[in-house]
DNA sequence: CTCCAATCGCAACTCGTGTAGCTTTAAGCT
DNA sequence: AGCTTAAAGCTACACGAGTTGCGATTGGAG
């Protein structure tokens, strides 16, 4: 992609990020601005422009980063632990100080659709994939019944806390992220999340 | 509130809530400027300023509006139905040409927080405390265990359509809606959303 | 070592958002 | 009808995001 990817423009790129980071921690997305992270990286005001169009494009940036970075699945052995494990994950991603703030502004960002959007639909992919493993042992396991829509039970189990957050401006508990979990776990026991199924009840 | 409620003030509001509902439903959220909507309105530029701040102000205000709206919420004598119909509602809402951009934009300027997110918590109180209506008669027929919180049947019912729509950006079906709902159900009947128990089973 | 092209730095500029000070209109009251 | 005053209109301007053209730097190839 870059036709001079060692030396100077890999410097600026890495310093760019980095500053990206610093900024959307400390005041958020909607205080990111290009002159901003322009000034904490040293990096010339028109480079970012050139580089990365916008504040967006900044955004869509990091997200290639976070998009990296490993999870730390849990694998207990059984279903209702390790979907509680993945919405206390979740949850306390958000309410960490540091993090927090960084990880909705991801968030923020894509709602106005747009680079950010489709940067963050792939990283959800990614992380429904990583995520819907627990679900398929669960089945190996015989503790669901086959034909569950492995996606969406992770989608059921971590919704509820993205609806809080972002939607309905709730407050969220570590208690609240595991009764959704709870809740998805009764719900594929049941057989109700499969792929084209009527209800089962 | 209005010192002088009748006459040229009351038309200029109003003129400007058509305005940026029009707006919104032409260019959505990002495009909604304060000079669009006075141009549109006919109303000078300051005025709209000087009483309703900036676009956010405007879209809050519009959410008052929104908020007094009737709902028309199924009563069919079967939870699942009822959750099906809620939960057709929302997803139909937004995705109708006209309806959908003006719900999306809201749910966009309140991610931002601030007095918009303020308006959509209010909205959201509302529409949460008439869904439930829908589950309490459930208990009452006996269909869930009493102890059922039923806010929060409503929160799993609607939140994967939010979550596909507003966080994950992908798309929407009937189908999914109708899922999100079955599973709700399910949960519910399991005994899985209570407001303090551990998950039954 | 030398050259060359990609990339960055710089300063001046455009443009749209939002503000300040003042004048004009008309709603509500007597 | 006439008066008072809240609220709307208007002009000019301040401010910051984003752009442009050009000169300076530097990584990489011969």
């Amino acid at each position: 992609m870059d036709k001079r990817p060692g030396g100077r423009s890999a410097r600026v790129r890495d310093a760019v990020r980095q500053a990206t980071l610093a900024e959307l921690a400390e005041h958020g997305y909607h205080g990111l601005t290009v002159d901003n992270v322009a000034a904490r990286s040293g990096v010339h005001k028109t480079t970012v422009y050139r580089r990365w169009k916008n504040a967006e494009g900044l955004i869509a940036d990091a997200l290639e980063i976070a998009r990296e970075e490993p999870w730390p699945m849990p694998d207990t052995g059984s279903l209702a632990e390790d979907l509680r494990g993945i919405a206390r994950l979740v949850q306390s991603g958000f309410a960490d100080p540091v993090a927090g703030p960084i990880s909705s502004a991801f968030v923020t960002a894509a709602v106005q659709g747009g680079a950010a959007a489709h940067s963050l639909h792939g990283f959800f992919v990614a992380r429904h994939e990583q995520a819907a493993q627990a679900v398929r042992r669960a089945i190996e396991r015989g503790e669901v019944p086959a034909g569950t829509d492995v996606a969406d039970v992770i989608r059921m189990a971590v919704a509820p806390i993205y609806y809080r957050l972002f939607i309905t401006h709730e407050p969220v508990t570590e208690r609240d992220a595991e009764r959704a979990a709870d809740a998805a776990v009764a719900a594929a026991r049941a057989g109700a999340i499969k792929a084209d199924a009527s209800p089962a009840g």
